[in-house]
DNA sequence: CTGATTTCCTAAACTAGATCATTTTTAAAC
DNA sequence: GTTTAAAAATGATCTAGTTTAGGAAATCAG
């Protein structure tokens, strides 16, 4: 399967199409390779794109006044990564976006993106359903910071995405869960011990 | 002002539309008052409709197993509220949403708002970009959530939101902060002290 | 008005999770 | 492969925020 065809596959299980319309819609994306520990997003700049991972994983992070760093989003194949402020409301950034792989991507512009949307209500509908999906996660994830401990936060994301948790350095983990890397050291040895 | 053209100068914000497109958007809610203390949405239920606040004001809030309440959002004047996950995933609901005071709303069903989106491209587009801005505030609070204080997030929201803080009770605001009544109380007091 | 219910305040004891410092393990780079 | 750097583990100490408990204000229903 080429790059085209699995990003066509991807948006027909949001929206149907036309074979036209995909091509229209594939053709809109550029397949980018970046090396491991490389920089797709850095604060300060206005983000041009929406990337689609076709191979390898993303971090994307803030870093706050006193130097700790917070890992906002993580993606693997088949993910949508960017700064989703700085690209929908086209402000300067405030995270950092980097390879944890070497990696491929379809990235499509902001200009792009508004194009396909006015063209085609096919298309507005399918970034409508992609937004609201994103709020729905992000809810989620609100409500999960509020009324869970962080060994509760834990254990349900290695429920939910056992496949990242394998991929990602536990300090990135930690961080994305809202506690320091030692505290969940501390949870998962915890853990180990418990089971034998 | 009716509560119609309300609406239809909100709307007007976001996209353009002819007279009669405005008519066909404000023709498709309806407006329904609620008493203090009256739930609009219950845990079990499927939400059926958005709500955009008139008048008044509202509370959403999840109960976890320890009994303890959870602020996922506060909604004023020309706010919407609902269970976003519910309403937009058409899941029974997890959330209450009550009113604080005596209310005016206007609500669209799930079935109206997907006939409008269907029939009209920029009606989607509406949608689209609500959903948009939807994401792109709750990913702030994420990043909040994650990087400040507890104090350092109630001094964020007093200057952001001044207007909320100031009509809703305390023990809301500290469980939408992520913090117990009491720690919010010792925050203010010791603000409070330290001007005199 | 007035009794009842909600909301808010204060303060002491407590704990989940952070910080700091050091060691061990793993991975990158030459 | 060997050196070097980054990541993870471990233990000791500390602290931001919670819990518990009591009383004082404010709000509300009748």
């Amino acid at each position: 399967m080429t790059n085209n065809q699995q990003i066509i596959e991807y948006i027909k299980r949001t929206i149907d199409l036309t074979d036209q319309e995909a091509e229209i819609f594939a053709a809109s994306f550029r397949e980018v390779k970046i090396k491991k520990r490389q920089f797709i997003v850095q604060p300060n700049f206005i983000v041009k794109h929406r990337n689609y991972v076709i191979k390898g994983s993303f971090r994307a992070y803030v870093v706050d006044d006193h130097g700790q760093d917070s890992t906002i989003a993580f993606a693997i194949e088949d993910w949508w990564i960017t700064d989703y402020n700085s690209y929908i409301l086209q402000t300067p950034a405030t995270m950092f976006v980097i390879a944890l792989e070497d990696s491929i991507i379809l990235e499509i512009s902001y200009e792009k993106e508004q194009m396909l949307k006015q063209s085609n209500h096919k298309f507005e509908t399918f970034f409508r359903i992609r937004a609201e999906r994103t709020a729905a996660f992000m809810q989620q994830r609100i409500i999960s910071n509020l009324t869970q401990t962080a060994e509760e936060r834990y254990d349900r994301f290695m429920e939910k995405y056992p496949q990242i948790a394998e991929r990602v350095p536990q300090y990135a983990l930690a961080s994305y869960l809202g506690m320091t890397t030692e505290f969940l050291s501390r949870i998962r040895n915890k853990k180990a011990s418990k089971k034998s």
